[in-house]
DNA sequence: ATGAAAGCGCTAACAG
DNA sequence: CTGTTAGCGCTTTCAT
């Protein structure tokens, strides 16, 4: 029902592919002036606005990036909603669209994968595991992709300095002569995650801390409270350093709930910069990790790949790694 | 380079449509097991994956819905969040993709109509204000288009009962023995706020309250800090409204930091039921609206609009609004 | 049960 | 400067 290029060629008695010309400002070749005014006017008169679908066809490029991120997550969470608020906003600036793939379409991984490369998207920001089949089947694939926040093998990606923000978290707490320490990792595996946790181990046996004042536990978010009553054995005071900023929230909750004192006895450090403004109850001390500046350079990686693509000049390579800086955010917890 | 349906067709001796047949699924007219076989095994060995683009084109259809915000509502706003969670969800358990499309892409009301129709997206979910241009133009296009949140003329529309909620609340804080009330409104205008303006007034009006102890005022988020004062001139407790939560967070916290104690001399009241889980300070005393719910049937219409389409059948009005019921959260702000 | 032909709407190559 | 021709990859109709 829409009007067509066909359409208008018809009524002007032009031919198709002229109108088509001077619509999608082909500066090659330029109409007169005569024609291309009335093919403008009748064009702005019948409100034609060409097909995109037939234009990606034809070009074989869309226009439109996917996201896919392997975990459930929504887009309440902090990071997933950092990361998509700046690619929309970035894609937008480009005149790019976002198309959001989720992990729950269900079906397996090789259907997950049919559909990222049914030619709808030109290239694929990508979070995911490292365990995820489909990881396996992107790194040999044509389609275009970038990894963020958790490196994965054979594919760039765009991460936060994980050891140095560690580092500095830790650098911090010592000051403030803490010398009790525990690392909460979630159960899964991750590579930000592995790195924070061996960057917390070296940190502290650098400074000459006895194996026995720190711990690493292995726990989900619902777990916190359990995790709680381990850190307290014993009675000493003890800094947690969190995986990331939920868990933190978590355990803080945790503290009030039980009473226990924040940091008196337990001081609760996160990983993320996701600071709650809504109310001004306690400031967790964090790590500031710059997540919309992650999605930018991601995107930005992305479209060098997909340019490159068709001229073979393609500089990325499928092992480069670009790591932005991260920065600690001081608060009261610990 | 990626491999097609013609490619498999030369490869077996066979015609490219019956390879298409078979590996489309075609009920109506069944190939041979012996044919079916060997195309089920070539489309296999060589990953074939149909090519979602050149298919659209033909079908007329891409089976992507788009979601457009007038506002710069970011996702990490709660009501965006909310409702792009749920569809996300939806999409997904019904084999759509979602594309976002934003006001940050620029450009007048005429450009943005021009994406929305360029045949990328079968229908639309809006969410946007009476007076945008855009409005217009959707209500006159052949593109269907289901409104969420805030009613716009000419369009169906999925919303909460504000009218309702806003009498519950009334009706608790009556209750609770307040007699001084305070309507917070947002500079623009909004249906939603208008129906909630509308039946706050209306419900004080109907318990006899002399109209000096209402107030309607109108302002912008930053502005809290100054409504305060207002609030609190004379002295007298006042139960504020606020038009939505985030205006009832943002008052809260000016509270908090100015010392107002809450409830007792300013209690605070919101609207949407986004609560806080992340520090246990207050509980807002709010309106729970269903977003995910409003999501989830506005996308029921739309699938509706869009295959009613086909067949004529488009039993949906323009007029037509599906609202939802709300329910009053009760906590410690009130 | 399969092949042949057409066409979705557009852009790109080549004539003239 | 403009028309002709071709084709992106698929589905659909009509023959056989």
């Amino acid at each position: 029902m829409p009007v067509t290029a066909k359409d208008i060629a018809r009524e002007l008695n032009l031919s198709q592919p002229t109108v088509s010309r001077i619509l999608s400002g082909d500066q090659r070749q330029r109409a007169s002036e005569a024609t291309r005014q009335r093919v403008l006017e009748a064009a702005k008169r019948v409100h034609y606005q060409p097909n995109a679908v037939a234009r990606s066809l034809r070009q074989g490029r869309t226009h439109i990036v996917g996201l896919y991120t392997h975990y459930n997550y929504d887009v309440r969470n902090d990071f997933l909603g950092a990361i998509i608020g700046s690619l929309q906003r970035t894609c937008a600036s480009q005149g790019l669209d976002l198309l959001l793939h989720s992990a729950l379409h269900g079906g397996c991984a090789e259907d997950i994968y049919g559909r990222l490369r049914d030619g709808r998207i030109d290239g694929l920001i990508l979070h995911a595991s490292p365990d995820d089949a489909l990881v396996g089947l992107l790194g040999e694939s044509p389609l275009p992709v970038v990894v963020i926040a958790d490196r994965l093998p054979n594919l760039p990606s765009v991460t936060c300095d994980d050891s140095a923000g560690m580092r500095q978290m830790i650098g911090f707490l010592w000051e403030r002569g803490h010398r009790r320490f525990a690392f909460l990792a979630p159960q899964r595996s991750l590579t930000s995650v592995e790195r924070r946790r061996a960057a917390f181990l070296a940190a502290l046996t650098e400074r000459g801390l006895p194996p026995e004042d720190r711990a690493v536990l292995d726990i989900d978010y619902e777990e916190v409270g359990a995790a709680l009553a381990d850190l307290r054995r014993g009675g000493q005071p003890i800094a947690a350093c969190c995986w990331n900023d939920r868990a933190a929230y978590n355990l803080l909750r945790a503290c009030l709930e039980q009473g226990v004192r924040v940091p008196e006895e337990v001081a609760v450090i996160g990983f993320d910069g996701f600071l709650d403004d809504k109310i001004p109850a306690r400031r967790l001390v964090t790590v500031r990790c710059p997540w919309a500046e992650v999605a930018v350079q991601a995107l930005g990686t992305l479209t060098h790949l997909i340019e490159g693509r068709k001229t073979k000049n393609n500089f990325v390579f499928p092992t480069q790694e670009t790591s932005l800086p991260v920065s600690l955010v001081e608060g009261d917890t610990a």
